[in-house]
DNA sequence: TGACGCACGATTGTATACACTGTAGCCAAA
DNA sequence: TTTGGCTACAGTGTATACAATCGTGCGTCA
């Protein structure tokens, strides 16, 4: 059927296409054919159309009435507007897993990975950020099971698949901010009050917590617009936003 | 480019799948081939192909490892979970535009939609059902808009496309309902408090009005889960949903 | 000089042929 | 009787050819 651990050509030209929008090489508002894109893919223009087609329904794509499709352009207020629902989303599971009670093994497991978490910060005030920034990735990840409801946590990978609202969007890039360790100890101080509260039945304190939680990103988003027009080409994604 | 006022065979495709599907031609779980629906529909499997990854994307069908698609089924927990998601994205609307401010404008045509609705009560404690329902749902449409995020609009209406979680899904069928008359009333008042509190920008207020609005839905749904089965095959969608 | 019409090029929509893969069923051998 | 392998079939993945349509530019006519 074509999909052992072969990819199909369907995967690759979404990969490849996402690859370059992301890394800003298609910048935002630039016109895509099908045809010139197979061309430069060495693809047929079949899996190249299913490939646009779910990069449209991720939102890095938009269809020009026309005829093509545009690299989708996103304004400060699209940023803040998708970390603000991301936050309700992460908030909704907390709480639903509050509510409900969180499976024991999930929570297990994530009070594992803050273990990791809390051993990536050294005592000499550095820490590994190429362990932090997976682990906190996959911190959410689990959190979003925590409400036991499938739908729900394909809206919130749904969400998070936008390149500036996961996680895990402006971590990279904020070695350099003054104080970020500062402000990955309180992150890390939110996780654990997340499954602190979950654990005890706080529903409505876990919920507030997930959204003031997603709330550091626009921090950190505000201080990467601060830092200048540089960073664009560095963050992934970045370049799909306008008037930075 | 083949869309003026001629839909396109990929558009044909999707309506009539997604007919077949929520009509309960095709039942929960049942397996769905490319080759045996393009004959069905007399159409070629290309088209077919971009439809049904569509309604994959809606939710209505999900892949099988082994090949081909099933109708998508749901369980009493995933309606429950949908009709609680949809609260939550009505709901942060409902703040961000007390918080943000509405456009006056919109806010204008709700309270439009808002009086109609109050028309089709009439003084004999009877309500005129057919004016009721497409009038529900522009209400929640014009809310949709009224964060200004067309993110966050997407995302509503994306969830509302759900058959079970639409704000008008459950309407359907309540017509025999002891009482309904009263629920209606009781969804009209809520209606006005939400806008109310938008003018009044009080988003907390506006936030859990809307979540609470959309209980309704499970209410109306529990109803018809006691009402028999037999209401499956006469509710579009509810075909859907197992061990009813 | 302006406006209208035609034609061509660009681009997507659709159909179909072919290739590849996974699976089920059957037959034979131990 | 069971197990191994082989074959046929079902089904999707991909490529490509052809059709339909829209925009654009140029030419001509008033």
């Amino acid at each position: 059927m074509g999909d052992g651990d072969r990819v199909s050509q369907t995967e690759r030209a979404t990969r490849a296409v996402r690859a370059l929008i992301l890394s800003g090489e298609f910048p935002a508002g630039a016109r895509l054919t099908e045809v010139s894109l197979s061309a430069r893919l060495d693809l047929s223009r079949t899996p190249l159309r299913q490939a646009m087609e779910r990069l449209i329904s991720e939102g890095l794509l938009s269809r020009i009435p026309s005829g093509g499709c545009q690299v989708a352009s996103f304004d400060l207020d699209d940023v803040n507007d998708a970390i603000e629902l991301r936050g309700v989303l992460e908030g909704t599971v907390a709480r639903l897993a509050a509510e409900r009670g969180a499976d024991p093994a999930l929570m297990a497991e994530a009070n594992g990975v803050l273990d990791a978490i809390d051993a990536a910060f050294s005592d000499d005030g550095k820490v590994d950020f190429d362990a932090y920034v997976p682990l906190n990735a996959a911190f959410h990840e689990l959190v979003a099971r925590m409400a036991g409801s499938a739908l729900i946590e394909r809206e919130v990978s749904r969400i998070s698949q936008l390149p500036f609202a996961s996680p895990s969007a402006f971590l990279r890039g904020q070695e350099l901010v003054p104080g970020f360790l500062a402000s990955l100890v309180c992150a890390q101080a939110q996780h654990r009050a997340i499954l602190e509260a979950i654990a005890a039945r706080e529903g409505a304190r876990a919920e507030a917590l997930a959204r003031e939680h997603a709330r550091l990103a626009r921090k950190n988003f505000a201080f990467l617009q601060k830092a200048g027009p540089h960073l664009t080409t560095r963050i992934p994604g970045l370049s799909l936003v306008k008037s930075i």
